[in-house]
DNA sequence: AAGAGTTACCCCACATTTCCCCACTTATTA
DNA sequence: TAATAAGTGGGGAAATGTGGGGTAACTCTT
């Protein structure tokens, strides 16, 4: 499981070190490949095998379907396959880095499944809005008996 | 399948250059031809035969009724089969040009079995839209388990 | 029907990006 | 404190994308 944040710089060349601690998850899984997708403000990581069964399952829905359109141009068109370099960096493409305003110091956030990529002021403005509706979440984690 | 973004400048001459792992979908599918149709807001590019199976349909359905009308004036009246040059460049054709309202950054948009040609402001806007009807989507997301 | 102007298509040359490599600095562990 | 691992920076070759010239085909005008 992917947990723990971790800070890094996203160099001039737009790579972005994977943590050491993310690699080894997707070692021990036997398949290094990552997936860069988009999200709403930030960008999310997947283990291949992880975003292969979503994609598949996306790739036999309706073909014309405007609401199905609609899914597959937000969560699923800016998928990219990459793979970590011998320094355990990845190169993120040119527009997802626009997408997600990544420049200098850059969040990964553990999510188990997946990780999620930050620029640093959007994470901490994250964490405010939510943290603002903070009322919300404690009645639904009752819910869920924690 | 088609995946992924890309930012390229569409040229003085109109002339747009389709990304490299695009082209490779192509050649794997034995067949490099490209069909440009019209969307609402953007360009579709298929593969030739994809296009084919889609206009093979709508050619058996009426000759009168109204609404296929509509349909083959607004999505199949526009297609053109295009070819890349050896520099892996199309040449959009100016009427479509201007209806994608294309110029300077275009932004392709992989959509697993095609992909969308967006002008970059349209593009945003558009994220932007489906994002503020993101209840739509819901249902999706829950039956994909995401 | 002929000529001027435009468009499409071929080509080549240059710029940029990507990918692979090595070296250095900083952190962690023994 | 030494030794190892982790992260950062940058060089250089290859792949990719961009710009632009020239010729042939076409259109429009006169």
């Amino acid at each position: 499981m992917f947990t723990g944040w971790s800070i890094h710089a996203l160099d001039a060349k737009g790579r972005l070190a994977i943590p050491a601690r993310f690699r080894d998850v997707l070692r021990d899984e036997g398949d290094e490949r990552l997936v860069l997708t988009t999200s709403e403000r930030c960008l999310v990581a997947y283990p291949y095998n992880e975003w292969r069964a979503i994609a598949d399952k996306v790739s036999r829905l309706s073909r014309v379907d405007p609401k199905v359109l609609a899914f597959r141009r937000y969560f699923i068109s800016g998928a990219t396959e990459s793979l970590c370099d011998k320094q355990g960096r990845v190169l993120i493409p040119q527009p997802l880095r626009e997408l997600a305003g990544l420049d200098g110091q850059v969040y990964l956030v553990g999510m188990q499944h997946n990780f999620e990529i930050w620029d640093k002021d959007r994470w901490y403005a994250e964490r405010e809005q939510i943290s603002a509706n903070f009322g919300d979440l404690s009645s639904f984690m009752a819910d869920l008996g924690i």
